[in-house]
DNA sequence: CTTGAGCCTGTATCAACTACAGACCGTAGA
DNA sequence: TCTACGGTCTGTAGTTGATACAGGCTCAAG
């Protein structure tokens, strides 16, 4: 039958639902990015498809790399869509510029990295060129 | 005269000389990074020229991303030269995969977000392509 | 009726710092 | 000599973004 996935979700069906691990729905409650949801008589968390979607977009923004603070923006804007597109593009711009950079220094670690680690003889020797590589300011 | 920086640094000193926070000079004490220093007679911390080499060296290793973890296991070769550089090349191996994995992911998600930024119109519309990519899963 | 899975709360832990409070010290200039 | 300033000390709390656990309650299937 499976039709309590239609309404009534507990924790563990969002977290099934969304990927989201089981605390985390609760740390997120907590830190007012998920709402207080409605409980039960017995005080259990009842959640539905609107918690779900709203926790798929959290979690989808998490992984591609915005904070909290950031989503909790975006949050607002999806909230109120009363706001301009440009405010959610200016967040989106200024995180995408973020991202570039880190890619920038990533590779520039990777060029370090690949190239001494190529300089490696690998014997048991006195001298390394791993920790010259790292010595050497 | 300034000959007070060739021997007996500060804690100061030492930030200044290697671009490290003050208060993380005493947060690598009390982890074990940096080794506990001798003390003045009113118990000031002084440095020299091998403290200065030793947070280089950890600054650069935090600057590659190696966690303090790593750092540890490289200080450890760097401490005892007698161990195999085939150790160290297998944890800047290991890293570099790490380095490697994080600028595939990061590549992924710049893609996205220009994307997505491209296809904002800044109008203050009620669509918002920036929203609309994250809200569909 | 028992068993296992899930729920609740509050609190602790993690990395890697960063910052602050409150007291003390050391030196340069007036 | 006094004073101001910048530095030092310790311990502890806060940060971000979770994750984990303890101890007790509930619910549904077999």
């Amino acid at each position: 039958m499976d039709n309590r996935s239609v309404t009534a979700l507990r924790r563990v069906d969002l977290a099934r639902a969304t990927g989201c691990n089981l605390e985390t729905i609760r740390y997120y409650e907590t830190v007012g990015i998920m709402p207080d949801p409605p409980r039960t008589a017995k005080g259990y968390r009842s959640y539905d498809d609107a918690h779900v979607r709203r926790l798929k977009f959290v979690m989808r923004s998490r992984d591609l790399g915005f904070s909290l603070e950031e989503i909790r923006g975006l949050l607002g804007l999806v909230d109120d869509r009363s706001q301009t597109c440009a405010q959610v593009q200016a967040v989106a711009e200024a995180h995408l510029e973020d991202v570039q950079a880190k890619i920038a220094d990533l590779t520039r670690i990777e060029r370090v990295l690949s190239e001494t680690v190529a300089r490696c003889t690998g014997d048991a020797a006195p001298e390394c060129a791993v920790i010259d590589a790292l010595l050497e300011a």
